[in-house]
RNA sequence: CUGGGUGAGGCGCAGUUUGGUAGCGUGCUUGAAUGGGGUUCAAGAGGUCGCAAGUUCGAAUCUUGUCACCCAGACCA
């Protein structure tokens, strides 16, 4: 009978093994994290997917705070000029730039572009804000949406409207630039792994695949559960290139003109698509405790028996003064046994029932999101218990991403072996550095270059794309 | 942009081959019972079949066009 009611309910969504676009689809409609738009290619963000990005915002700023930068806010439309002014950034940005080409009636002198990214917009300001090397660096950071018009697209993972934030930095020296560069890579890789429990390889873009207008770009990139590759976030040291394309110079201590080094960061809300591909099961979501906008759902059993709510609700007060995020569920519109998979299609991470057996015995029945394991506790020193329970789901949840990431990631020797492991998993073998093999790679498999990780042991001494003589270790993978 | 698929009450679909004026499940509303894993029964409300043109006495059904969405590629956070 249990095995039956259990068929019952999974054909809301479909199989993940069947077909996880699908699964994917099911589960950000069903949950409702998002709906689609009426404009073709973008999406509404519902209360519950909003909530989700609100506390990665909050992580996030917090930590962009503490290493010093300060949020503005720019202008969403750009003057076509400033997009023309650095070659490579016109060149990788043109194809998908939505235009502003008329004012009321009139047609406009010069169309506006609806920011793709806002390099050049920060170029032009910064070019007039700075004189002397006692402003900088100037360290600063927005949030806002911009617009790319994609092909195809798929909510959180590619729309053509997206939330971000978009550091950008203005330093005396190269050193100090990439300085930045690397430290903001660092913010996002804790942010992803010990917030959103997405464990990532941090490492160095290759030529090919690196931001249009950068010298050098760097990512985080984390394992969706069909093994494809995700870029969940990117920093970039510019160098003077765009300086120079913008004429952003300042006067030095030794009293000579020279012009600023340029650093550029971001992530979107592409980072819940993530959380999603990387964490849901069969059941819906599940979400990280450090991210859950709700931590414990508290649900009152046979609330229609006298005390039962009240007592429900003190316990869910109880917790709430601990400083979890609680919310008390006593809907009297659906069964108990409804709420129950709400919430496990929601992912909250916990739940704790209090029926009026539980209330006689001072317990409630707790059960996690992430195990299905159902224990007995008693109301006194719950909201501790909680805590440390929430704290214990957060590794557990992390520490089955990055099992799941070492099981499907081969070190591969040559081309058969680079193959047979980007067919649902990430390879990681030597590269000589040779765009041809990248888009060999690329043409034959599909798969492209993620990134360079930090740690830099050989793996062998030949590339596994070409077989010549290599000395990068690089990452290959199918992507998103 | 290329290939494939789908558009029908809020959602999921049968009906299209063989044209005859729209049906099922779920959800929604109301009432009663139930209440520790997606409750049960009863009574209701709700669509003219993505859009446009055409063929026909008559089109959800046939023809042409068009739009949107989904999937797989190519391109990108």
């Amino acid at each position: 009978m249990a095995k039956q009611k259990e068929q019952e309910f999974v054909q809301h969504i479909t199989p993940r093994d069947q077909d996880f676009s699908q699964w994917y689809t099911d589960v950000i409609l069903q949950t409702g994290l998002v709906d689609y738009a009426p404009v073709r290619g973008c999406m509404v963000i519902k209360p519950y997917g909003y909530a989700i990005w609100e506390r990665i915002q909050k992580e996030l700023d917090d930590r962009f705070k503490a290493t010093g930068h300060e949020n503005v806010y720019m202008p969403m439309l750009i003057p076509e000029s400033f997009l023309l002014k650095e070659a490579e950034h016109v060149e990788g940005f043109a194809p998908e730039v939505a235009w502003v080409t008329h004012g009321g009636l009139e047609p406009l002198q010069e169309r506006l572009a609806i920011r793709p990214t806002s390099e050049t917009m920060f170029c032009a300001m910064y070019s007039k804000w700075v004189q002397s090397w006692r402003d900088l660096p100037m360290l600063y950071n927005q949030w806002c949406s911009v617009m790319r018009w994609e092909k195809t697209t798929r909510p959180f993972l590619r729309t053509a409207e997206f939330l971000w934030q978009e550091g950008h930095t203005i330093h005396e020296t190269v050193e100090e630039a990439q300085e930045e560069t690397l430290r903001m890579l660092e913010v996002y890789r804790e942010t992803a792994e010990d917030v959103l429990a997405l464990p990532v390889t941090c490492g160095q873009k290759s030529e090919r695949e690196k931001f249009p207008g950068a010298r050098a770009t760097y990512s985080i990139e984390s394992m969706m559960q069909d093994g494809k590759a995700l870029q969940a976030g990117t920093t970039h040291n510019f160098g003077t290139n765009f300086a120079e394309a913008f004429d952003i110079k300042f006067l030095s201590r030794e009293g000579k003109l020279e012009y600023v080094h340029e650093t550029s960061w971001g992530v979107s809300t592409r980072m819940i698509g993530a959380i999603i591909m990387t964490h849901g099961d069969e059941r819906g979501l599940r979400l990280p405790p450090n991210v859950a906008p709700i931590q414990a759902v508290v649900l009152p059993i046979a609330q229609h028996k006298p005390g039962v709510i009240e007592g429900a609700k003190a316990v869910a007060d109880a917790l709430k003064a601990a400083g979890i995020r609680v919310k008390f569920d006593d809907r009297d519109t659906v069964s108990a046994g409804f709420k129950f998979n709400d919430w496990e299609l929601k992912g909250v991470p916990l739940r704790v029932e209090v029926g009026p057996r539980d209330l006689e015995a001072g317990q409630a029945v707790v059960a996690r999101r992430d195990t299905f394991e159902k224990i007995t506790l008693p109301l006194e020193g719950l909201a501790e218990a909680l805590l440390s329970l929430l704290e214990d789901i957060q590794k557990t949840m992390f520490e089955q991403a990055k099992a799941f990431r070492a099981e499907k990631t081969h070190v591969v020797l040559d081309y058969d072996g680079l193959k047979a492991a980007v067919n649902g998993g990430f390879a990681k073998g030597m590269w000589c550095g040779d765009p041809a093999c990248e888009e060999r790679v690329k043409a034959e498999l599909s798969a492209t270059t993620r990134n360079m990780p930090f740690d830099q042991t050989p793996v062998g001494d030949a590339c596994c794309v070409c077989g010549k003589k290599a000395d990068k270790v690089m990452y290959f993978a199918k992507a998103y």
